[in-house]
DNA sequence: GGGCTGTACCGTACGTTGTACGACTACAGG
DNA sequence: CCTGTAGTCGTACAACGTACGGTACAGCCC
């Protein structure tokens, strides 16, 4: 049934071709671009092709297939450091911001992540063959590899997902944020009262900074650090 | 405007009263029933209530208010073992299961607390200065309480809304499962082709426990471990 | 040429969603 | 009786996902 082959440049003589993998690229830059997935309609997205709403359903048998296309293709196409790691400590960082790197690239398709569950080799193959591998490859015994892969997709996943509740309103994550507004944050939480609220406005200039990188290196080097010593203890 | 006060049992005499808390309640259990976010819609929800649809719109602005209303209540409720902690150690691992069990009695906020703002001082109360509070009690200076608190709700999160790519379709969290799923689950990574697929394939019987206890229980120790041995330094 | 078949595309329509608007009902105080 | 006022809802509309049946054209055969 294959779907369709190579079309090439037939068709309508529209724009470019319609294929599978076109149309799921150009709803990653979509719904990355609105930063909601909610705001990915099909409709939305057949306009970007420049063709109609129904015609993406000789190419997907649904919109949620669409989304599965989305997560598979984001998870098969995962980078890691061209050099491999030379030491466990290294093959960790490397696969802890591989997976950070890669929810940065594509915000929007943490929540697929999080949700979805996907069968493709490819994305079995780019999100965990390719990670589990690196590890071991650095001298990380399999069984540790995988705890240790669990918990970098997990923590990865949730620092990249979440934002410290905060009475600020949403901070694009993006740009860099300018003294001002840092202070300006700092003194929401320094303004609560301060009998119910007693470390919160104490701690103000520290929460400021919350969902920062270094944020996300002091949970990975915590647990980096505990790894690599029971792996020498295991020696 | 103060939307209402106490209306005691007045008002049409239909079941139970009429009240913001009382819509919430039902709408967490609602989509916690359902498992599923998206099936919480307006109209099911107030018929639910024994109410119109549009009723819901003078306690609410929008549905979208609702759903602030439910991460606020549950984020509001944590709660924490009710004798303090002894040490940091034993501070840190109460926050953390703290976390992970609120995200377990209620599945489907997770979302909601992994994608909103809140600024309701219940909320930053029982889930900001309420485990902050817990560590610094325990002797846990200021600034690494702070970072502590955004490790551990970032772990949880990622933890709860995680499901490892996986091939075998959705797991229902809350059941056990049977030997002979367990089984099956390792079969799945087994039957991979082996050439693309080596690691997993060899590590397919440790692949079937990841998304378990023992695994978040895993990196927690992991961070534990090292954050107290560099207080014991720092002393 | 004319006609057939297959592929790509889409117009229309249906049911469901969130929600704006204005109307209805019940009771309180006169 | 009339008149607020507060709580409730019927109806309507736009936007959504998508089923169904149709249209337009390429390549083939005669």
């Amino acid at each position: 049934m294959a779907r369709q082959g190579a079309r090439q440049s037939s068709g309508r003589g529209r724009g470019a071709t319609l294929t599978p993998d076109r149309i799921i690229e150009v709803a990653l830059s979509l719904s990355d671009a609105e930063a909601d997935l909610d705001k990915l309609t099909v409709r939305r997205l057949a306009a970007e092709l420049g063709v109609g709403a129904m015609t993406l359903y000789s190419y997907f048998r649904s919109r949620d297939e669409i989304l599965d296309g989305m997560a598979d293709h984001v998870l098969g196409r995962m980078r890691l450091p061209a050099e491999p790691a030379a030491s466990p400590a290294e093959a960790i960082r490397q696969v802890g911001y591989g997976f950070l790197e890669m929810m940065r690239d594509h915000p929007t398709v943490v929540r697929l992540l999080a949700t979805r569950i996907t069968d493709s080799h490819t994305a079995l193959h780019g999100a965990m063959e390719g990670p589990i591998g690196r590890l071991v490859a650095a001298g990380v015994p399999g069984p540790a590899a995988v705890r240790c892969y669990g918990f970098l997709i997990t923590y990865a996943i949730g620092f990249a997902s979440y934002q410290v509740p905060r009475p600020w309103g949403h901070t694009s994550r993006d740009s860099a944020e300018t003294e001002e507004q840092r202070r300006q944050r700092s003194h929401v939480y320094s303004a609560l009262p301060i009998d119910r609220f007693p470390r919160l406005v104490e701690l103000a200039d520290e929460l400021v900074c919350l969902p920062s990188d270094e944020q996300f290196a002091f949970g990975l080097d915590a647990f980096v650090a505990t790894v690599v010593r029971e792996l020498d203890a295991a020696d």
